[in-house]
DNA sequence: GAATACCGGACTAAAATGGTCCTATTTGAT
DNA sequence: ATCAAATAGGACCATTTTAGTCCGGTATTC
C-alpha cells in the first residue's frame, strides 16, 4: 500500500530537476533523461502527462524542451502525482462509483471515508518546494513562513523533523 | 497510491466480523464467507494469513473456526493489512534494501524519509475498535480514553470529524 | 472412523505495470 | 525550401502482480 507507480517516481523527480534549472529556460527530454538516468521514451510519457496537468509547460521545435508551469511552491505533490495514479483511496469501497454490495454486513465505510479525507488532506498541504534543494530544508536556517493551508506533515517536512524519522 | 491489496480489505471485513462475535467463540470459514460475501477459499487463505500474523486464533476439527486473538483495541490497523502488503513505503528508494542509484543526482530520498516515517506513524495509531461497530464512534455518546500513542488521526475516527470529510 | 475444519502448496486466468518502437507534427536554423 | 531537433501520442509487448480455484493433508470432535 501506499506506493505510487513508478512513472510518478520519474514525474518527481523530472519535478525535482526542472526546478532547479532556470526558470525562463527549457530542458529536452534527451537531457533530463541523462541527468536523471530515467529511461528517455518513459520519461517523455512522463513528461506528457505532466503537461497534460498543467505541472510543466513545452515547447516544441527544436531548442524546446520542457519548464515548470509555475513555481514549485504552487505545485502540490499530488498534482505531480496524481495523473499517473488511478485512484487516490485507500480502499475500494472509497472510488468514485463504487456502490458497495456489502453495505449490509460491512460498517467500514464510514471510518474509511475520515481515513481517506484525512489521507488526502495531508498530502494537498505538500508542496514541491519541500523536495527540490538538496537538504534544503536540513542545512538552511531560514525557514520559510507557513502557508494558510500548512498540515501536519508539512510543517514536519519543513522543519525536517528528526521525530517522524524515529 | 494508497490503496491496499484486496486480501487486505478482505483481512479487514474478517477482523471487524469476528469482533463482533462473542469473545470466547469461534466462527468458522464458510460462515464468515456467508456473512461476508467473500469467496471462501480466499478468505481461508486470509485468515491464515492473519492467524501466522497473530491477530486471529484458530481452532481445528469439528466446531473450529477463528476467533480474534486479543481485543480490537489491541489489534492495530497494520497489523490486519501488513501482511497481505508487499511494502509500507511510499516510493521504492525508502523501501528495506534499495541502494540507490541514482543518489548523487536526487535529493527525494530525505524528504521522502519523513513523509515515510509520518504516513506510518499516523496509522500506527489507528486500532481496530475505530472501525468495528456500525458506526459506533457517531452514534455513541460515550468516547473512549485517548491511548498513549494517540495521533491526529486516530483523534479524528474516534470522533468521526466532519471536517475530514470536506 | 467419519465428518468437520484448518493448513497450505500448486496452478491458472486476468489485469496492471513498465518499457519499447514507430510515426506524426511543430519549429528553428542553414 | 530543406533538414534536424524536439514534442505528441498511438500501438505493442514482456513481465509481474493479483485474484481466485483446486486439491490433498492434518487435526479434532462426535
Amino acid at each position: 500500500m501506499f506506493k505510487v507507480s513508478r512513472k510518478s517516481e520519474y514525474a518527481l523527480i523530472a519535478v525535482q530537476h526542472l526546478a532547479r534549472a532556470q526558470p525562463d529556460r527549457v530542458v529536452s527530454v534527451a537531457d533530463l533523461a541523462g541527468q536523471t538516468q530515467v529511461p528517455s521514451d518513459v520519461l517523455a510519457k512522463v513528461l506528457q502527462g505532466l503537461k497534460r496537468a498543467g505541472v510543466v509547460r513545452a515547447v516544441k521545435g527544436a531548442g524546446g524542451g520542457y519548464g515548470l508551469a509555475r513555481a514549485p511552491s504552487d505545485i502540490r505533490f499530488l498534482d505531480v502525482v496524481q495523473p499517473f495514479e488511478d485512484t487516490l483511496a485507500v480502499v475500494s469501497c472509497q472510488m468514485p462509483s463504487h456502490d458497495c454490495e456489502r453495505s449490509e454486513t460491512c460498517s467500514l465505510r464510514d471510518p474509511m471515508a475520515v481515513l481517506n479525507a484525512f489521507v488526502l488532506r495531508q498530502f494537498d498541504g505538500l508542496t514541491m518546494d519541500l523536495f527540490v534543494a538538496p537538504h534544503h530544508w536540513l542545512i538552511s536556517g531560514g525557514r520559510s513562513a507557513a502557508p494558510a493551508n500548512d498540515t501536519s506533515l508539512a510543517r514536519r517536512l519543513r522543519q525536517g523533523e528528526a521525530a517522524a524519522l524515529r
